[in-house]
DNA sequence: GTCTATATCGGGATAGAC
DNA sequence: GTCTATCCCGATATAGAC
């Protein structure tokens, strides 16, 4: 599933491109010809594999919705208690872990408001994400905790951002970041 | 300053309609066209008023810019204390009462990653964003204090979309981001 | 599976009349 | 201060050869 074997995979090699791209200067900046030059091939190559630039971006968001689904689906059935909110940062962090590029997706769903106007599948991964920032506190949460618990998934995706400049590895980054995070939804 | 005489000043009009439609659709995808429709104009009326579609963004950024390093300015002179954290996040809150579109200025570099590359003035707000952030915990922080410093900030600016469901006014919404900034910064 | 060549479109920007 | 008309360019996408 994220394997990426770097030998044959050229649809692989185009998602990974492209979203690296997508991600750094944004999904309309980017242009068909950047994502062939990278890859040292040429635009008509790329629609061999996908039918258009929509469908790249959507194959990726796709996937991530999958997880996001999984999760949602655990917590559904789950007591709404701080013991489950915390068990579901954990196990989304350890999704950070796992899928090689769920973070930046993330990323660039939150940075490209263009994306979900057109683009089938967006919407329903924002819903999703509003749905389970909304499980993070208790039912009848006021809005103080409601934010505090939806700043407890924030903060992990912002951790890497906030705290670029502070000489720490990925892990150790991570690492705090679900601490504060685990604290917010407690 | 932030006045909008809505008779015959056009040109902040331009800026009215351009900062909405930039937030809501992003830069890129926002074109001079549909601007002057909304204002019912042309696209070379505008070309009058500003030199290029950068023009327009950049005059909005900087007016923001300013409102930064005032308040950096008087951040650099307190103590690094909590009461000085916690007055900072009071005088930011107080700000976006004040100038109408502060936030969605702040949403609208937050969301385009594509500004800041070539757009002059935008790196600089970015630099005076991470300052102040940095500032939001004492000096010899750890990772997770300086994460929840940021936080403080990230809370105010999040709150419009996260609680949006939660039917409050502006005003309650504000409040209760003002309490979770508050302690975040503590 | 990748190429060259091309069709088509929409965007930013300018010239010059009113 | 706003208009019409136009230029120019880069982008997505397609056709068809290899």
């Amino acid at each position: 599933m994220s394997e990426a074997p770097s030998g044959t995979d050229t649809r692989a090699r185009i998602q990974d491109v492209a979203l690296e791209l997508f991600t750094e200067h944004g999904y309309e900046k980017t242009s068909l010809r950047e994502i062939a030059d990278r890859l040292g091939v040429t635009k008509a190559a790329l629609y061999y594999h996908f039918k258009s630039k929509e469908e790249i971006v959507q194959t990726l968001i796709e996937e991530r919705t999958a997880v996001l689904e999984d999760l949602w689906s655990w917590i559904a059935t789950q007591p709404r208690s701080a013991g489950t909110r915390r068990e579901f940062i954990r196990r989304y962090a350890a999704e950070l872990h796992r899928g090689r590029y769920h973070m930046q997706v993330m990323h660039l769903i939150e940075r490209n408001p263009t994306l979900g106007q057109n683009i089938s599948g967006v919407e329903r991964m924002r819903g999703r994400l509003a749905e389970l920032m909304a499980l993070l506190s208790p039912p009848d949460a006021s809005p103080q905790r409601r934010l505090k618990g939806s700043l407890g998934l924030i903060a992990i995706h912002a951790s890497s951002v906030v705290l670029r400049d502070l000489d720490l590895t990925d892990e150790e980054r991570l690492a705090a970041a679900l601490d504060v995070a685990l604290e917010l939804v407690d």
